[in-house]
DNA sequence: GATTACATTGTAATCGATTACATCCGCTTA
DNA sequence: TAAGCGGATGTAATCGATTACAATGTAATC
């Protein structure tokens, strides 16, 4: 029934110190018994226990993601799926696995993370959704704790990260719209602890300065990602736009709604490339996050991390897909 | 720096085994001792380490999730991020945790569910996109795993499931269909080993025995999940028709497509309340399956099982949301 | 005062691997 | 022939908890 390291020494007449090193190919033990012993786990199906060896080896092999508390999170980031299954697979090509698991509901942000720490649960931690003045940072820097993080600070130096180039994205939708005459682009950014709205303004603003003009502060709007926002922001707005520029597809397809009820069309583009941006009508131009890569590199980024200690970063390019949206209609 | 149960235990003056009492509140220890060994774990900031204690125990506390290996799964799945949250959530409202992976790429679908089982590296599983006959679910039970299984097969006593009803969602539709004067309503199911299917086509069924009448099999399709197969679908069907309900929201929206370039006009009923739904123009009518409490009842079922050795199933209520896309204009 | 019962506590084995160190063997070399 | 050496293997400690069993102390009973 349960065939143990122990049982395989005694029918292969080896130790149990012999039968680990073939496990682990190590070069201390001759080829003859290297394949009777091999010969005898094939036999009995012998499969090590990975508990025993985490707590000898004191490594797990384990990454633990945990999704913020913030129900919205998830919503405002529709290819999670797409996101976490790439970093699951990465993972698992060398062994490791995706923890994952929610913050707690207490007002305890860092308690999840403390835990897995504490009791050593798993090696390294995947951060996302990071906030500019990020407290979950500081904390795991302080733990001497290995992660990476999704996003990117003002700083961050020291701090192995993969992020997508917002800020060029940012630039490059402002431009775009630029070049179609428009002077006076409304920017609806999300809120302004998340790490992703700071480096999107600057790309709006870099936008303006290439041409030699100024963003102007009253045309840049804070929303929260959501449609609702984008709808609400719209409507209020009292000064004159000529476009309208989301930090979110969901704000571009609020903003939408509101422009077509107040009968009004300024052309739209949004950030994100999510499902909903090719079927709504107008299809959204928006900018779109290579998702997958982001995982693949964020997984890959904290294998190399605890293998070798080296810290990688890496700003993954981002793409301006043009549809319906900002077509103008005059 | 690192803190285990000896240092404790010297620190309090007791044995390790003391200790170990103290931390499990077993009865057998005096009052007075374990409110000292209580302030000595509290001054030295000790907290158990998990991986010795599951080796000793023989648990791990982790529950695998292995995310089938075809893309389109993820893709038809929309709601797969909020389901994870939830499954995460229950799970770690006990103290277990998501172990989440992605199957082996290459032809070996039970791989990686062996590779947990002989390394002892999980508790349980929870089993997605069920296949009406799954060889994960024979190799599960002969290996005498502990397991929950997302949907459900036509025969599936002694196998704790959590389903939504299907059947009884796809009927609701039907009838709201047939009871708007349509007679031949096409049927466009999913992949027919998937046991959704199953379920949806006896309901789709059943609504015609209801009213006396008898469904034709001609105006049962099989497509994919995927938007590209609702529409080719209805593109390539020559005979009548008037009225649709599809198997997914997203081959309701090709249906969609395609007779709006064919020129006609029929009630369309979709199945899942994707984020599009809303958004889609007409609005997307639909079945909308409650897809957090899924994940909540998945996770609890498992907990159950593994505690108690208690199979529990549940099949959970679906809604049909009446939006514009069954709004008849002749 | 001896015996028994019961509540606490300690000792040491155990879970299943890894690994530092010791040992053994055969061969080379002075 | 003895010392030296290196390769192969074994012994036993170790990782950090849990727990069966033994041992102790104290109070109740005769």
């Amino acid at each position: 029934m349960r065939v143990n390291i122990s049982e395989v020494a005694k029918k292969a007449g080896v130790s149990t110190a012999t039968v680990s090193r073939v496990l682990n190919n190590s070069p201390l033990v001759s080829t003859k018994t290297k394949e009777r012993v091999l010969k005898i786990i094939e036999k009995l199906g012998y499969v090590p226990n990975h508990v025993a060896r985490s707590l000898r080896s004191r490594r797990t092999g384990l990454i633990a993601t945990i999704i913020p508390y913030s129900a919205e999170y998830v919503l405002s980031f529709p290819y999670f799926s797409i996101f976490i299954k790439e970093v699951a697979r990465r993972l698992a090509e060398d062994g490791y696995h995706l923890l994952l698991t929610t913050e707690e509901p207490d007002d305890d942000p860092i308690g999840i993370y403390r835990a897995f720490l504490d009791r050593k649960i798993v090696d390294g931690f995947i951060i996302l959704d990071l906030k500019e003045k990020d407290e979950r940072i500081s904390f795991l820097t302080k733990a001497k704790a290995k992660f990476v993080v999704v996003g990117r600070t003002k700083d961050c130096r020291d701090i192995p990260f993969v992020d997508t180039d917002n800020m060029g994205g940012a630039c490059e939708a402002t431009t775009y719209l630029l070049e179609k005459n428009c002077e006076r682009i409304l920017f609806i950014n999300g809120p302004e602890d998340h790490s992703v709205s700071i480096w999107r303004e600057k790309g709006y603003r870099a936008a303006y300065e290439r041409k030699g003009l100024r963003a102007e502060n009253s045309l840049i709007l804070t929303g929260n990602f959501r449609e609702e926002s984008g709808y609400k922001l719209v409507k209020g707005f009292s000064e004159a736009f000529d476009a309208i520029f989301t930090a979110s597809d969901l704000m571009a397809i609020g903003a939408l709604r509101a422009l077509k009820e107040m009968n009004r069309s300024v052309p739209v583009i949004g950030f994100d490339d999510i499902p909903q941006a090719q079927t709504f009508s107008p299809a959204l131009s928006t900018i779109r996050q290579p998702i997958d890569k982001v995982g693949y590199e964020v997984a890959n980024s904290i294998i190399v991390y605890l293998e070798t200690g080296k810290k990688v970063s890496k700003v993954l390019d981002v793409e301006l897909i043009i549809r319906e949206s900002t077509e103008v209609k005059r």
